[in-house]
DNA sequence: CGCATGTCGAGAGTATCACTATCGATAGTG
DNA sequence: CACTATCGATAGTGATACTCTCGACATGCG
């Protein structure tokens, strides 16, 4: 299909298209002449992910294309492409206190999981922790133990979804990876404000009508 | 304090903590003569605040703004408070459709949760549904249920947390919900990255060492 | 064959965000 | 009484994510 056709059936503006191209998201077309370039549904495919992951996921374009390089990379390890995302964010350079770290691994251990040392999930978490205790909200820093049970709730519906894909390519199984991670935490996050919702309502107004 | 020590001490610039009392996120302090005003321990909490919903809960000023107005607003509902920050993301206005709204609300209808139908979680759920379908996996859709578990936990220590902070005055309340739920998000997105690394060892490599 | 329309990449232009810099007047400090 | 800090207002900056314009040229309808 020629680009305007990828535009209307992506909702992407053409010169939008030519942008992603140009930066690297997106693979060029099949140029079948001096301004004729062929794109297939593989690129249509591509720009809904592509998407997703900013308009959902909030990712940036840069932080997309970082993203999706991992996905694409077949001698990439998945484990890695997960963190990719979060060092990409535009987060500023402060990194966790040793003691926020401590904190925060000294969980994982009690939760029986295996975590690297650099897991970017665990500077990330000492990060908020360390605002916590800035804030000097130390009691907030009691619900790590409930949002680590929760959190391994969802990491093992997430591997699972990923073990039942390893056997439809290492591509699939990477897209799985990242659709999985990036727009599972918006899941996550909306899942908990309709439980939040609930649960509020079940301890401050019992008895009232839905 | 003069606006030198404040910034000195937040670790913002003076030009940008002048930014925010023009934007109406920060209190102005109190003017003691022509070219000086004063500011106090409640201006630092305050910016500390600001900076921790922007730089690791990922707001906008503008959003920040939002959610302190209403954590601010001593009539306006704890519900309410948490919605603000979902709707002042800069989300592109497409609307879920009815079919994913009620995917998402049967679920929640499962786990025996009471949700208003105009819950903003519930419509940032059924927006991730609509791309995870529209991506081609319908896959992804089948961890809903865990995903709902897992929130259910999280919400249970969230709603615990705040209970705890009610005989505190409405406002710590409610600045516990805003930072509860604005940084809870990172925190659980942090732990699920390490509980996928964790889990993600123990399926493919049993045995290996940490 | 003529010609309206579509397409090409390059590059300039635009809108928004979150600051940052500069200004002259003036207040406090040693 | 020199000097530094401060005031609010306003202009400027850099990053991000596009969007527009350009002239060359291909395509397809009549």
């Amino acid at each position: 299909m020629r680009i305007a056709e990828l535009a209307e059936r992506s909702g992407v503006s053409a010169a939008s298209i030519k942008w992603y191209v140009s930066e690297g998201l997106l693979p060029a077309g099949e140029r079948t002449g001096y301004n004729q370039t062929d794109y297939d549904d593989d690129h249509l495919a591509r720009l809904r992910l592509i998407r997703s992951l900013v308009e959902v996921g909030g990712l940036s374009v840069a932080a997309a294309k970082d993203v999706l390089s991992a996905a694409d990379d077949p001698d990439h390890p998945f484990g890695n492409t997960l963190g990719i995302a979060q060092a990409s964010l535009p987060r500023v350079a402060v990194p966790p206190s040793q003691e926020s770290l401590r904190r925060v691994a000294d969980v994982a251990r009690r939760q029986g999981w295996t975590v690297h040392d650099g897991n970017p999930g665990l500077v990330a978490a000492a990060v908020v922790l360390d605002r916590y205790l800035a804030l000097g909200r130390d009691d907030l820093a009691a619900v790590l133990p409930a949002y680590a049970r929760a959190a391994e709730v969802v990491a093992e519906a997430d591997i699972d979804t990923i073990s039942k894909k390893l056997d439809a390519g290492p591509a699939t199984a990477a897209q799985t990876v990242v659709v999985g991670t990036v727009l599972g935490d918006a899941l996550l996050a909306g899942l908990r404000r309709m439980a939040q919702e609930s649960e509020s309502v079940r301890r401050f107004h019992p008895g009232s009508p839905s």
